[in-house]
RNA sequence: GGUCUCUUGGCCGAGCGGUUAGGCACCGGUCUGCAAAACCGUCUACUCCAGUUCGAAUCUGGAAGAGACCUCCA
């Protein structure tokens, strides 16, 4: 069994081959947390989290480092100098870190139910200060980096003559950006405009800062993730994954900083995942147009229709490849909503199922499709799409038209268990401990009403069928009986 | 302007040279006191033009349209 991924840094899929197997070394571009998590963070968590779980199914041991970026970054356009979080600070009239600490909650808190395994490190940036400070030197010993008016900026032109490693990531041009560059915010101290910050010199105004032997000052913008992943991970590590706007600058100068740090690249695989766009555009803070993931769950956003759930959400996320963009509507919600729920009910029928002494089915068949497809670039699209074929054959069985025996039913229990709750991380939401007392009274009222139309008394049945609607209790009369589930 | 990507049926979305992707919706059927649900079945594709090939959604060239990055962004 060989699992193939898209690298980014040569553009084809490659074989995987881990530097110390069994282990797996693997850092994730985490969120900035000045504000809340919106549909966009919930693409790269699920799409990790996948990467995760998968390399841990296959038997290797994974170090999964995603780091929470609570230093802030600069405002590009007015605010000169003013970070993020501390500009949000300064109008809250908060602490900086009374912003990152809650914000940081919040997106853990979103991860949680969208059932994104928690990484095995979560590293904050303003923790790693030193760590930074550290690279820096590193960086102007090799002399790659200089000092101006108490920032330290990272010498590209330099960088590029000795290395001609500048857009091996990203295919850029160095030259052609050279030109195009537009004017930024103290391009005078650096000797050249497309030089970027390793430690910036703060202004009276920037509350958050941190000693160093340049300056008082707070960190560059690229320089947290070569900080913490040479930390936690190496120097050299497997797998480096983010969102693919992170592509250029954050990941190329990352590259660059360890290179001139470390004299070797981090990563072996550089794996991106694609935007999720709204009406065909991306959706982002500066365009307005993100959905916070709490206005999904609770349907309270001029855009929706309705609330969605979080499994739901992840479902819609797994249901198209990680490196295609996702559009979203309502629409494709909705449908993602049904076909989640009807793979749902086809793994609670499993247990219904009676095994007979033939079988006309394979799971060993559909089993090993879906590890093809999952060795294929983790393409969980084509794993649910196998789980909704077999979801019609557990129809099938229970219908009488296909037949199990009770070793394939035990592969087909395993089949469901491994694929739809291990590898893609789904799982049941309406389970919780008063489940067993739901269940218990619901079946009370299930036999009043069958007692009602067994005296054929319909208003009674139409009734109590309709006062459990209204509670959302769905019943359904089926041919073995009366099912019924919470909507 | 530079770099890159995409264009699949009513909607979402796989697909990487030959075989049904799949889901949702629609329609037909089964079931039902009625209904809902569920289940079964069926239909609708590959932006356009040219080329390579026995054979192309899939490769090559061209056209049109859309998007991403080049500035913090998942």
């Amino acid at each position: 069994m060989e699992l193939y991924v898209y690298n980014t840094l040569t553009r084809k899929k490659e074989l995987f081959e881990p530097i110390n197997p069994p282990h797996v070394g693997l850092y994730v571009c985490g969120p900035t947390v000045y504000g809340d998590p919106h549909l966009g963070h919930a693409r790269p968590g699920i799409t990790f989290d996948i990467v995760f779980r998968y390399l841990q199914f296959i038997g290797y041991k994974v170090r999964y480092v995603r780091n929470i970026t609570d230093v802030g970054h600069l405002e590009n356009d007015a605010d000169e100098g003013e970070d993020k979080i501390a500009k949000k600070a300064r109008l809250e009239e908060l602490e900086p870190m009374e912003i990152a600490q809650f914000y940081t909650k919040r997106f853990i808190n979103a991860m949680d139910s969208l059932n994104v395994l928690s990484p095995s490190i979560q590293p904050i940036a303003s923790g790693h200060i030193i760590e930074q400070i550290e690279i820096i030197k590193k960086i102007l010993d090799a002399g790659y980096a200089y000092i101006s008016e108490g920032s330290v900026y990272f010498d590209l032109m330099k960088y590029q003559k000795d290395t001609n490693k500048y857009g091996v990531l990203s295919n850029r041009v160095l030259e052609d950006m050279i030109s195009t560059t537009r004017a930024l915010d103290g391009q005078s101290e650096k000797k050249n405009a497309v030089d970027f910050a390793l430690w910036k010199k703060a202004q009276p105004e920037h509350i958050m800062r941190w000693p160093s032997i340049w300056s008082e000052g707070f960190p560059g913008w690229h320089l947290e993730c070569t900080a913490m992943s040479s930390k936690y991970l190496g120097e050299t590590f497997d797998i480096h994954g983010g969102g693919l706007d992170l592509l250029f600058p954050h990941h190329e100068s990352e590259i660059a900083q360890s290179v001139c740090a470390f004299g070797h690249e981090p990563a072996k695989y550089w794996i991106h995942n694609n935007m999720i766009t709204i009406g065909g555009q991306k959706m982002g803070k500066s365009l307005g147009n993100f959905i916070t993931l709490e206005e999904f769950f609770t349907g309270s956003h001029k855009m929706l229709e309705r609330a969605y759930s979080p499994m739901t959400i992840r479902f819609f996320i797994l249901q198209a490849h990680y490196r295609s963009t996702l559009d979203f509507s309502n629409d494709a919600l909705s449908a993602a909503e049904k076909g989640l729920k009807r793979l749902l009910e086809a793994k609670r029928n499993i247990k219904k199922i009676n095994p007979s002494k033939e079988t006309t089915i394979e799971i060993s068949t559909i089993n090993q499709k879906c590890y093809d497809a999952m060795n294929d670039d983790f393409n969980t699209s084509m794993v649910i799409s196998n789980l909704f074929e077999t979801a019609t054959i557990i129809n099938k069985i229970i219908d009488g038209s296909e037949k199990i025996n009770a070793k394939e039913l035990e592969e087909l229990n395993i089949l469901f268990e491994d694929w739809y709750t291990k590898v893609l991380g789904l799982q049941d939401e309406q389970s919780s401990n008063m489940m067993p007392t739901i269940d218990g009274l619901v079946k009370m009222i299930i036999e009043l009403r069958k007692e009602a139309r067994e005296n054929k008394d319909w208003a009674k049945s139409d009734e109590l069928r309709d006062q459990l609607a209204t509670l959302g209790v769905k019943i359904k009369d089926g041919k073995e009986g009366v099912s019924w589930t919470i909507e």
